[in-house]
DNA sequence: GGTGATGAGTTTCCATTGGGTACTGTTGGC
DNA sequence: GCCAACAGTACCCAATGGAAACTCATCACC
């Protein structure tokens, strides 16, 4: 079995962390309903900057999880849109966000 | 629906960031096989140092997800072990391990 | 009684990210 | 001419990530 998230040179590993991350996991949560344009995105991972958005989202592009498009028109509009890949990734992610979203409770309080 | 890990003062937020992390991931599937020793952990989290599993665990720890347990033997043993909750963020977390290793192959060569 | 091994970390340092705020560039409407 | 909308950049600082070396306690060995 070549491919072990344990072993520190698998491939893996790089994508591991590039899902493992709590923007990578909203952004694609974001996209599950649609093709999204940047400002959108913006408005729905709230707190978001635009930097970290635009850096998270060039590393899922580069990871052939996300598309981007963009349309010659005025405002300029630019839109994100889940590859199959970067569907099939939401399943597990979607996991993990409603899990925590219906186990919040039981955490300690923040320390 | 006051817990939505979209919502950026929701302290889902700070939970999924423990969680959709790299070593959290790895060291949380570690410890389903019952606990574990720094030692062993810092062997099967292949690549981590020290001072990243350390700081790893504690976070873990401060948040329940974890336990600590010293031994006054010598050498020192140190026992981390999962609490009920901890246990259970293991599913969604084990889900998105084998989803990278399992869709490894369908991601393109690094760029 | 000094030497080394064991286990579980610290300490120190540097490079890489994460993140906030302000700014750019293009075009259209007022 | 001036402002607004959209999709980002640029610049800066703070917080991690991570490698390598060091610490501390105790025991076993020579």
């Amino acid at each position: 079995m070549p491919d072990d998230v344990y072993a520190a040179c698998c491939p893996c590993r790089d994508m591991l962390d590039l899902l493992a991350n709590k923007w990578s996991a909203l952004a694609l949560g974001a996209l599950e309903d649609g093709p999204q344009r940047f400002g959108s995105l913006r408005t729905r991972l709230q707190g978001i900057s635009p930097k970290v958005l635009t850096v998270t989202l060039r590393k899922l592009e580069e990871h052939g999880l996300i598309t981007r498009k963009v349309f010659a028109e005025v405002p300029l509009r630019v839109e994100y849109a889940l590859t199959p890949l970067g569907r099939d990734a939401c399943a597990p992610l979607a996991h993990l966000r409603t899990w925590v979203e219906s186990n919040i409770h039981r955490f300690p309080v923040s320390a």
